[in-house]
DNA sequence: TTAAATCAGACCTAGTCGATCTGATTAGGG
DNA sequence: CCCTAATCAGATCGACTAGGTCTGATTTAA
């Protein structure tokens, strides 16, 4: 119906990310039935993104028992592109927006007048996401959660750290 | 592969009025197959395109014998964002993001700390989209020819539309 | 009256999205 | 030195939809 939505995926990849720059300050992995319970995410799904994220390089994991995942840089260096285009690839809102720009889509076209209007969304659109970090959503949810007087209705509570 | 990509469907459409405006000048109706052939759009699906142009108020259509289809209303007072509507409904970047705020599909999560991100998006995306008209792209190709293939406009450079 | 056109709806199909199943591998704790 | 907890890898799978077609009815200028 809605057009130019995400996709599941990136939405579950991002919500685990979030999850790991929540706990990033313990040292103790996150696996990944925990991140899935948490998140409300398909356990197995989440496996197979989170695999995407670590060829990529931005989680790291720890095999065997007590292992689990932890993020590979800080917060503050991953951005929702970096997420975005690990598990999607490059963004292209038209097809002639192709990233890789030896791909001309268009050049039978005898005038693609709308190149041009693509490409500015495109940017204005990854403006965003490659300036939003972690960091920004951690601190967004916590400065929202102390606003509301706290987690009234998480399932297990868990303890924000106090000091950010 | 690549993400958040507007459908052929839009595509297409957009082709279509943008052809329709080159040609407002003109009182000859435009056919579907003079359309197809000169945007190189599948014929028959172009004409189920038009169709909900027509039912969304955005094309006018003479039948019969030397029918075909007009624009609506001018150029300039159409925008970029009227045409993807007419074809796919209102634009949701993620599915939190409804235009119709009563739907929170979010709202079981103890934090969403995502939406204000797609919120951001989104709005940057219709900006753009809200202030294009088919008049400012009828502009630009028309300058682009007359310079015929004139590199010098670099990328990048953003000419703001004239009116909304 | 006929040819040129739009209109309406069912129909088709290949691909992809979201997700699961199976099993192999790795490692910590007894 | 096993046993269990965990990740890793690949195949598989159903449902859905994007993209497109077919058929036929209707309208109208010439």
């Amino acid at each position: 119906m809605a057009v130019m939505q995400i996709s599941r995926k990136i939405d579950y990849a991002l919500r685990a990310v979030i999850h790991l720059a929540m706990r990033s300050d313990e040292r103790r992995p996150s696996s990944v039935a925990e991140i899935a319970a948490r998140e409300g995410v398909p356990k197995k799904f989440l496996e197979k993104i989170i695999q995407d994220l670590i060829h990529h390089g931005l989680v790291r994991s720890t095999r065997g028992a007590q292992g689990g995942y932890t993020l590979a840089r800080a917060p503050e260096m991953i951005t929702f592109k970096d997420v975005i285009e690990a598990i999607e690839g490059p963004v292209a809102l038209n097809v002639c927006v192709g990233a890789s720009s030896d791909t001309h889509e268009c050049t039978m076209l005898p005038h693609c007048g709308m190149l041009w209007v693509w490409q500015e969304a495109q940017k204005r659109v990854m403006e965003v996401f490659a300036s939003t970090t972690l960091a920004d959503v951690r601190a967004r949810t916590l400065d929202v959660s102390r606003v509301l007087g706290g987690g009234t209705r998480s399932p297990g509570e868990y303890a924000p750290p106090s000091s950010v």
